[in-house]
This record gives C-alpha cells, structure tokens and sequence, in this order.
DNA sequence: TATGATATATCGACCATCTACTTATGTCAA
DNA sequence: TTGACATAAGTAGATGGTCGATATATCATA
C-alpha cells in the first residue's frame, strides 16, 4: 500500500481525533457519540479505546484532565492539542484517498 | 464494530474478489490491475495476498487452475464460485454501510 | 553480465483489535 | 435486598491481517 499500512486497521484513531475536534470528551462519551453518529455501525469497545487513548496522549496528539464528579470513578477529558489537530487533518485526506481508490476499483474503474 | 471485525484490515478480501468478478486472474496479475484501477494506491504485497488467495480458496470462495505457459512457474488462475460471488456481494454491502458510517462522523452527522 | 520484470510462495515480526475480566458506584425493578 | 444494568476506566492474552525479507526460476534488456 501507498498509504500508510496501518490506515485500514487504524480509522479508529480519525474517529477519535474527529470527535474530539468539535470539544473535549471521556472515553465513555465518546463510545456513544460514535455509535450516535454512525448510526449504531461502530461500536468501540473499552478495550479498544483506552489502550488508543493512552498512544495518542503519548504521541502528544491529545491531553488529558481529569474531572472529579464525585461519583464512581473520575471522568478523564481529552483535549486536541495542533499536533493533534495536524495529525487529524492528515488522517482524514488519507482516509478520503483510501476510500476514492476503493470506489473507483468497486466501480470497475478502468 | 457492529460491522465484521475483520472489515477494515480485510477490505484487501474484497478487493480481490471484485477483481475476479470480470474474469478468471492470476495473482501477479491481480497485483497489477488493482494497482492501476486504484490509480496507483494500492501495491498490493505478495506475502499479502497469496496467503489470502490460499484462504480464500480453502473457504470455497476461489478455485484454482493452472496454465502452464512454459516459461518460468506456471501461471495459478483463480475462478469466482457461485459462494464466492455471494460472498462478494455481502462484503460489498458491507464496505460501503461502513464508508458511509466514516462519512457521515467526518461530515460532522448529528 | 547483471539488473529488472515475471511469477508464486513462505516465514517471522509487528500492530491493531477483540474478548474477557477487574474495579467501583448509582439506580431501578422484582 | 438482591440482582441486573448503566456509568466509567482500565489491563492481559489471544487472534488475525499486513509487511519486509527471502527463496526460487526464467526471460529480456542494457
């Protein structure tokens, strides 16, 4: 592949990125904003997310805060830094170029 | 993922199966067309892709026939089954729920 | 003569996801 | 009040797909 290898595998982290470009999010929230707006086609799993969540931090991509709500356990906010914002913008024209090919060879393009 | 597990990493499946719905080809030669019909995005491996042909087969999806050209190894065409067709065609419905899935968090959907 | 194209194939490494499990609290119904 | 479910974050191990490297063999071209 031209694009990047992991892109397939990787659209979880676009999701992610995506959703948190419209304002700060917890893990639990974004499981269900995702699932909202796919109309029930992506389910992430809490094995899946938190592991991601933990990469992106570390690759400076998001940040987070923690927020006390007394209850249960306290929620952890994500923030998208401009590396982060970059990094989405990036994700998306390549997901956009991924799914352009596969159209034109679903399409049986020349 | 509501969606099969195995969707994003194994869109490649898809792929392949599409290339053979016009007509009986053989590996080195389904690198070459998706390459082009892709418009030069996907470079499809060999270590990828005859490992699939071989499970694609042993799922009944494919059959295999070789053509001895003489020259060098004998070329190994695959056939689309009656099943692999059926296959293609849930794998296709499925690929594009899942593009529109993407597009519609990308585009920001409520 | 050696490089690159043609052609199929395997192996080990890597990486992302999934399932299952853990911890902890609040709420609602039987 | 017991059990189930929602909220909330997290880890460990298994699985599965892709890639790079390597192997083998022939032919054309520089």
């Amino acid at each position: 592949m031209t694009i990047d290898k992991s892109l397939l595998a990787g659209s979880t982290a676009l999701l992610v990125l995506k959703l948190l470009e419209s304002g700060d999010k917890y893990g639990y929230q974004m499981v269900e904003e995702l699932r909202r707006r796919s109309d029930q086609t992506f389910e992430l799993k809490s094995g899946t997310l938190y592991p991601l969540l933990h990469s992106l931090e570390q690759k400076g991509y998001i940040e987070a805060w923690e927020e006390d709500v007394g209850t249960a356990r306290p929620r952890r906010y994500y923030h998208l830094t401009d590396s982060g914002r970059r990094q989405l913008a990036e994700k998306e024209d390549e997901w956009r170029t991924y799914a352009g090919a596969m159209l034109r060879v679903l399409e049986g393009g020349a």
